[in-house]
DNA sequence: AATCGCATTCAAACCGCTTTGAACGCCTCA
DNA sequence: TGAGGCGTTCAAAGCGGTTTGAATGCGATT
């Protein structure tokens, strides 16, 4: 059933047809409903490849998923945040795109997505220090918005984070006020602008009480459990160890508790532990009880917040960049105490 | 730069330079590669939206991605799985769509689908026992590939599977042979199809030695840290503890350390451990030693393979459904060992 | 009665590609 | 010499919508 037929069973012209269902002001209310109720009896869905063609819009959105070429990371927030921003697509008939290519194909697979009008626009995710991709982005004149920022950049561009600094040194100043001096940081990898941020927090909070850093206690690698192991073994190992650690995500913190009670110390007791929890729908920090003391933000509330944002953007409720700092709370879980 | 300019910067109709670029045979050669280089210089770029209309194939896949309604869970082997298939995808230029729907929405979803044409076929992930998606979709008459069976269904349908009963099965065994006797289970939930087969892999072990299942060691439940630390307890609280335990997944695996060594034992030494370890790429089961012993089984290669058939399935390069089950390696690590 | 404005409807062009059916030039063969 | 066949190219008709510009009918105004 397309418009042609709906459109002859009705006695009307396509263009009418087409009018009524598209809410054009200039149709006879009488015929707008009798037309709604053919479509409805004859099951009508406009084919989306021909209001494509038609429109020349692609009712479409872009994610480019970057897969780290050496050790072929996909960022494990990414689920949720896709699955936040996709439940935003839908609502408005938007689909959503997903490309995944090597993180040295980015560049080609954008110019593609653009020149081939795929997508309307387009998600960015991990930004990173002095991103090219923002740039670029900006010259091809796709609408975008970034998950998170780019120190660096000199365009103004739509972004929706969370305010890292502030929850690194807010957790910071916790653990200071918990008489803690010798706090350590496992941070993300250093290029990625959130780990920038976050070091910054901590850096600031230390320094404002008059704590000079000691690079020793400062790591930055990635994410993963086994990091979080490793470094914690190594922390461990030193021969005056941190009496608190910071760590960058809840499976690095999980590496780091193994490393912790794999050398017979207690989390919380012997040693304080804060995370950041992005609130992964599979990887809850706890139930009611949160496991860790943690700075807390939903990933998926961004990936709705972002999508919001790129939808007002595209169909031009939104003028200029837009921005949205989120805040991210602190959460008191059992693996922080009083320096021991 | 569209076909018709194109055609007109050669001198050509629009006919013979569309033909010339996608090869077919009576194109003069010499034309044929005046064309190639002029698309070059160019930069032509087909319009993929034109294509679409013009060839009614959607050249896309739809990968929907139900959530949970009650605890908005996403598979957490889902990006890996993507981030696989995506690959085989943007290889064969064909675009991956996500539709993040709640679970009660997937019917529509896939109708939608079918009758907006937007894809070629499908993905469908995590099957059920009995599930009512294949019906649907061997009714609507979209290619579909499934990552997992459904035991039940009557249909013959295309699937890429990992042997979970063998898998399972022979996990036991090499417990056995260690000398346990009471092994638990925690398995996932039961209306999965892997969770099923899963079990009967374990209770056909059990029972070919002889030993009586024991309800009060077989756990059935989300496969998230929490409850994997949660059954921990209680296994480990009960009058007869268990002396080894299969858990479903390395995150439960990892709050059943976590509970393991919250009561002061040692997993390896105290109670021996076997998971199921889908190579998640931000998830590694430790770097060289593995930390579980595990049955291994990539789910992005998975991604790949189902990926892979469906295309074949679209492109009518496969005739009927496929088939495609995958052994998971058994890998043994340091969370295994002779009973104590 | 003629003019105008308004509400409503329509025919036709267009989006950018694919594909059908026809045409053209040239060589071969009867 | 004319018919037939082959290799190559093209004009035009799609695909299924949207959108422009024109047409129609009718009541109100002059």
């Amino acid at each position: 059933m397309n418009l042609k037929e709906l459109a002859r069973k009705l006695d009307l012209s396509p263009t009418t047809v087409s009018r009524a269902l598209n809410g054009y002001p200039e149709v006879n209310e009488a015929t707008r409903e009798r037309v709604a109720a053919a479509a409805r009896r004859y099951n009508y869905k406009p084919n989306t490849r021909a209001i494509r063609l038609a429109t020349g819009r692609a009712l479409a959105v872009g994610h480019v998923i970057p897969v780290a070429t050496q050790h072929e990371i996909v960022n494990p927030i990414f689920a949720d945040f896709i699955a936040g921003a996709g439940e935003i697509y839908s609502r408005n008939g938007y689909d959503m795109l997903l490309s995944v290519v090597a993180d040295d194909g980015e560049e080609r697979a954008y110019r593609e997505l653009k020149s081939r009008g795929t997508v309307d626009g387009v998600i960015l995710h991990g930004p990173r220090l002095d991103d090219p991709r923002i740039p670029l982005l900006d010259e091809l004149g796709i609408p975008f918005v970034v998950h998170g920022r780019s120190t660096g950049a000199v365009q103004h561009y739509s972004w929706v984070d969370v305010n890292n600094r502030r929850a690194f040194q807010r957790a910071t100043e916790f653990l200071l006020d918990l008489g803690h001096r010798r706090i350590a940081l496992l941070n993300g990898l250093e290029f990625m602008d959130f780990a920038i941020r976050r070091r910054r927090g901590y850096e600031d909070a230390l320094t404002a009480r008059g704590i000079a850093l000691d690079p020793a206690l400062m790591h930055s690698e990635e994410m993963t459990e086994t990091a979080g192991h490793r470094l914690g073994q190594s922390l461990l190992a030193l021969p005056e160890p941190p009496t608190a650690v910071l760590a960058s995500s809840m499976i690095m913190g999980m590496g780091l508790r193994r490393a912790i009670e794999g050398a017979g110390l207690r989390m919380g007791r012997d040693i304080s532990v804060i995370i950041h929890d992005d609130e992964l729908s599979y990887l809850r920090n706890g139930d009611e009880v949160p496991i860790f003391t943690a700075t807390r933000s939903s990933v998926r509330e961004a990936g709705r917040r972002a999508a919001d944002m790129l939808l007002a953007m595209i169909t031009g409720k939104a003028i200029g960049p837009c921005e949205l700092l989120l805040e991210a709370e602190l959460i008191i879980g059992q693996s922080t105490g009083p320096r021991p």
